[in-house]
DNA sequence: ACAGAATAGTGTCCATCAGATACAGTTTCT
DNA sequence: AGAAACTGTATCTGATGGACACTATTCTGT
């Protein structure tokens, strides 16, 4: 199960989540110390995830891992949606520093984005339904606004423009995953994959004609495969600099 | 479990779903005749999901939903991963008629893919992840790039693009759903979680001066809360027009 | 110094999950 | 008529997330 459980009520599950991932946390002074941390119990999660997707982490792995019963997690955890929280937000780590100007910028962040999510591909399924931002990945949205903050933009413009941007880095990173194209991790089994989708095309191209012949194009062009990275960011970019004036 | 299980060989289970999805599947000639259908099976599921969640739905329920044992599921599906490709290619059904010119085209597919995001919201969870594409899948891509062939654009930039639009229409799903930007669905829970991120904001707003500043204007601004939905996409539309050179 | 309270980790238990396998009943082809 | 192929069922396994009771540890108030 993965998290969108018909228990979940909507808020309660994420008061855990809020605390955790911002509160205070302060060790109570009675009791035997605790012989884990959050920190040590998240990293283990992390690799978890990192070496077999999200899939491979569960409590009894990452108590395993760290050689304590799985149910001693739960005295720092509340719950598994919880630890994926945490999970979220430690991976993502800190935004990167951006270089000056918001094209340049937003560019930056962009691909400082994408090596998150090659880096933690399981980023991509986990940070899904209704979450709570923790401070890092509000600390990303905050580098991000920032860079527009001098563009006229409004602050809903700003917030959306965020939006959009994100969203491409993440469809990008669910394309790349997926299908293999221009990622490192590209080896044989996304080639098959990519290989199967042609192959399904085959012997279809009368009903999707548009796709195959794009495809078609596609493959001749190697070329353009490695710009596809860029092709869509910077049409992105290209409508917020002309609805801004092009001044800036 | 979701999905990205280590057990997965990277194309061995994806080919029960290229069966099921794109496989004719006629029924053999000896043995009784089979009481459910595949097709039933996958109303019931995507019943389940729309009411609780790609969570609420297993085996078990959907079988006893239909009054079935969990067990004469698998004589019509191999797994569960593959009635989730059913589930995810019946639910986006058939892509919608597109009006003239590539940019109301996209406008209006942009439009058709968020209403059954809408009405379907564990899309965004389920289709996570290497996959295969069904018909239905595919058509929606079909028609997207079909708008898109007599642009100028070339066979990969036309498949970008398409990325584009997709990937910003699920991240502002994605918002929608876990914020309640402008959704229809915008009732009490998610607005209390937006109010939840205002609360983050406000004792932080020194740690994230950009963010906190405009959702303070944006919360004075009804009506542009309203035009957010349209400001991604139309920027989007305006750097692909510009690139194309403005002509068509 | 000492008793009680709060805490940490453990062991046991439960419902649920996806799936394997063996089997009984049904239909059709030879 | 009989075998072959198929459908739905019953039973079982191993794993999951989590509840709960219990022991051991550590600090606080006396």
């Amino acid at each position: 199960m993965v998290g969108e459980g018909e228990k979940r009520s909507v808020f309660g599950d994420q008061t855990g989540s809020v605390e955790l991932l911002w509160g205070g946390r302060e060790r109570p002074s009675r009791g035997p110390r605790p012989a884990l941390s959050l920190e040590r119990i998240t990293r283990t999660a992390i690799a978890l995830a990192d070496a077999g997707g999200l899939g491979a982490v569960s409590m009894q792995r990452v108590a395993g891992e760290l050689d304590f019963t799985k149910m001693s997690l739960y005295r720092y955890v509340p719950g598994k949606n919880e630890l994926v929280a945490l999970m979220i937000d430690s991976a993502m780590g800190e935004p990167p520093q951006l270089p000056e100007g918001w094209r340049n910028g937003l560019r930056a962040w962009a691909g400082a984005l994408t090596t998150v999510y090659h880096r933690h591909p399981w980023l991509l399924g986990a940070a899904t339904g209704p979450r709570v931002m923790g401070p890092n990945e509000l600390g990303w949205t905050e580098t991000a606004v920032a860079a527009l903050a001098d563009t006229g933009l409004s602050g809903g413009e700003q917030l959306d423009a965020v939006v959009v941007v994100s969203g491409h880095v993440r469809a990008l990173a669910q394309v790349s995953a997926s299908m293999g194209l221009g990622s490192a991790r590209a080896t044989e089994p996304e080639q098959v994959m990519s290989a199967a989708l042609n192959e399904l095309l085959v012997g279809r191209a009368d009903r999707y004609p548009a796709v195959a012949a794009a495809l078609a194009s596609t493959e001749a062009d190697a070329a353009a495969r490695d710009r596809a990275n860029e092709f869509g960011l910077e049409r992105i970019l290209d409508g917020l600099e002309a609805y801004m004036g092009g001044s800036r």
